[in-house]
DNA sequence: ATGACTGCAAAATATTTGCATATTC
DNA sequence: GAATATGCAAATATTTTGCAGTCAT
């Protein structure tokens, strides 16, 4: 039942209101959201929430891997939950970033002797199917 | 000798002497550097030179694919002359980024049936050789 | 009660845009 | 000479910071 808040106090995470509420909405939507969506769609249940406080959860959430931040957008960072390593894919046309499982070696060890590997991360770019196929028709 | 102009032209991008110096020092300089890196270095040869002529410059070589946009940093954007497909590594210590060739299928297609597969994106993060023996002399 | 968290507003940073001037062919 | 590119400065967008007030335990 409390299992967001239990998450947040295993971590050590003083579990606030906010902090709460925006860990939760991120476990629920796997949309992979900007701050300013997060503020948006939160505001309507948490009207006295700021992005400021937005920012400084997503530091806290991060620093102890509870998720991930995207650099796939050129202009603003996406964040997700921290649901184990997959990829992503952002399409073209609509925006959309959806997550991918891909079986890939990442076989970076044996050319970079003496590095220390910690982050692996993936994208892919082009056109999701529902664009693709509306394009089509 | 004037292989940079000539790029430039059989690409249909006026050769300006702007638009050479920047593509010149990309060519040169594969440190993947940021605006800010690139209007100080070349500031000294070209003093009348603008970041924003720089930002539009390398809008108009990535719409050519003569330069490729790397969104590995979190805070700005890194830009590269286009040698063909590979991956980067940046260091978390000295934040140098380095190019990496990987073997990698990114077999994407097979999980993702009617999607348009146009970039591929892959970056490592971790700590580099020189900082590593750093840190362990 | 106390220490940490939040929210506001201002600051800092990165990028884009408008327009007059300068440059290219 | 005509058209395009440049440079400046202002505008925009995102993220960070300082501080007074609030909240959780």
């Amino acid at each position: 039942m409390f299992k967001i808040k239990d998450l947040l106090i295993q971590n050590g995470i003083k579990p606030t209101f906010q902090r709460i509420k925006i860990l939760e909405y991120l476990q629920k939507n796997d949309t992979h959201p900007t701050v300013e969506t997060i503020y948006s769609d939160l505001y309507k249940k948490v009207p006295t929430l700021s992005k400021a406080t937005i920012y400084n959860t997503l530091d806290i959430f991060r620093k102890h891997s509870l998720v991930n931040v995207l650099t796939i957008s050129e202009t603003e960072m996406r964040y997700e939950f921290n649901h184990g390593p997959h990829h992503h894919f952002q399409c073209r046309v609509c925006g959309k970033i959806v997550d991918v499982e891909v079986e890939c070696p990442h076989s970076m060890k044996p050319v970079l002797e003496g590095y220390i590997l910690e982050e692996v991360h993936s994208y892919f770019k082009g056109v999701c199917r529902n664009c693709n196929t509306a394009q089509s028709a």
